[in-house]
DNA sequence: CGTCGCGTTGAACCTCATCAAGACAGGTGG
DNA sequence: CCACCTGTCTTGATGAGGTTCAACGCGACG
């Protein structure tokens, strides 16, 4: 079935049950305002829909690079590990966000997905996506689109890491996870973390004893309320204040 | 005195004196390999070439995104800046290598660029690298992978920022600028640093002082000899090994 | 020659890492 | 149902690496 290291064996391939122009999620892996004929013409784009159980890879580093994964429903993380056995958050990813951009480079996968709950995604032939984009204005746009905003979070996080201090850095990782919840119409006040304190850590070049001190000093400030991994936003604008600061 | 969209009245245009098919740049912002005829095409992707005088900016945060822009001599940074006057390099940018592909997100600059030494580049309008990449699909490849590129090293900086300590980080920042240069075909055991203490310390989430100490102390070990911003590296392998410690 | 920007070095302080102990929830087996 | 275990999280005490503050060296430039 799937080659190289086989890092998929615990996945079952489904036939494709909806298309993308039924799906949800269209307009955050796919470009809008297409044609129904531009928009059949992309139903083809899926070869197939995985189902991903918790803590199982999708893709390892070194693989061949193939194909980009659009996220169904569920929850990843993308890990990167240095020379030695320490191994690194390098991103969060949900449903409708595309995974395995930094894969065409080199043509081979950089870092590892690793589904955080029970998952389902979609791959997407690399080479029918250029194909297609050749032919698809929008859709050649949507991607310079979709891999210009990897880059500017990118950005955003080195800037994090680079000059803001631990709470700072916790406040942000929450109002970005809010606004990215928010676009795909979850609430603004509460959330679920699917990862655990030395994953957020991790992402955030902190220890996770760092980062539980950090949700209990904002849930002493009254800036939001924790309850195992639910969170409460309380005060949005404080927190906001606090995240922009040093 | 540089407003809005007037960042450029410091430049001075040039009419094309050569083409990006005799470009000795050429394989590094563009595809190998095209047809005779395509290459013809590519000439006419670069609308102008800009002098940028040192400490200029060639675009700003907010600016409406036009170009991308390849630099053919000189050498950049990229910073943003958080809400505060604060301000964070991203990036540094040397020969060969395209600025601006945070641009393309949100269709406005997301960062600042700064000739870091009397520069010169090229601007390609993105409109018509969106339609060429149409008919070349060499051409759109190679926009995706010098994307994934930016993700990778980007994801690599994360990595640095999230968990090395000082002296690594300085370490990989060096080997890092002499890879680059390596294949410009410049030596790979000398450099000379185009940027401050206080842009390096900026960039790898230290301060300027740290930085400086950080020279010495791989100076001490005899790794490197550092004479003001000539750097010259003794010890390669040590020096990888040191910038995946910790 | 004096000034200015940049870099180096030292000393005190502070944030976060480290080490360690205990709390809590979920799952398993008696 | 309770006892027990395991993974996760919280909280405290201590220490290290980096920041901050300050003084000085150095080269470029007018």
């Amino acid at each position: 079935m799937l080659s190289a290291s086989g890092s998929q064996h615990a996945m079952k391939t489904l036939a494709p049950p909806t298309t993308c122009s039924r799906c949800k999620l269209r307009g955050l892996c796919l470009p809008l305002g297409l044609s129904a004929q531009d928009m059949d013409a992309l139903d083809q784009l899926v070869r197939t829909r995985i189902k991903i159980p918790r803590g199982t890879a999708l893709f390892r580093p070194g693989e061949q690079f193939k194909s980009l994964y659009a996220i169904r429903t569920g929850f990843f993380k993308t890990t990167m590990n240095g020379e030695d056995g320490d191994e690194q958050v390098t991103g969060f990813y949900m449903a409708g966000e595309l995974m395995g951009l930094d894969g065409i480079a080199r043509e081979r996968y950089h870092c590892q997905a690793v589904a955080l709950e029970d998952a389902e995604v979609c791959e997407l032939d690399m080479t029918r996506i250029e194909e297609f984009a050749q032919r698809i204005p929008a859709l050649q746009h949507h991607m310079h689109k979709l891999m210009s905003q990897e880059i500017v979070h990118d950005h955003e996080v080195m800037v994090l890491l680079g000059s803001r201090q631990a709470e700072a850095r916790v406040a942000q990782f929450l109002l970005n996870l809010l606004e990215r919840l928010g676009v795909r119409g979850q609430s603004s006040k509460e959330l679920v973390l699917r990862m655990t304190r030395e994953e957020i850590g991790s992402y955030l070049g902190l220890k996770l004893e760092t980062v539980s001190r950090s949700f209990s000093k904002l849930a002493q400030q009254g800036l939001i309320a924790v309850k195992q991994r639910n969170v409460e936003i309380l005060q949005t604008e404080q927190l906001h204040v606090l995240a922009n600061l040093h």
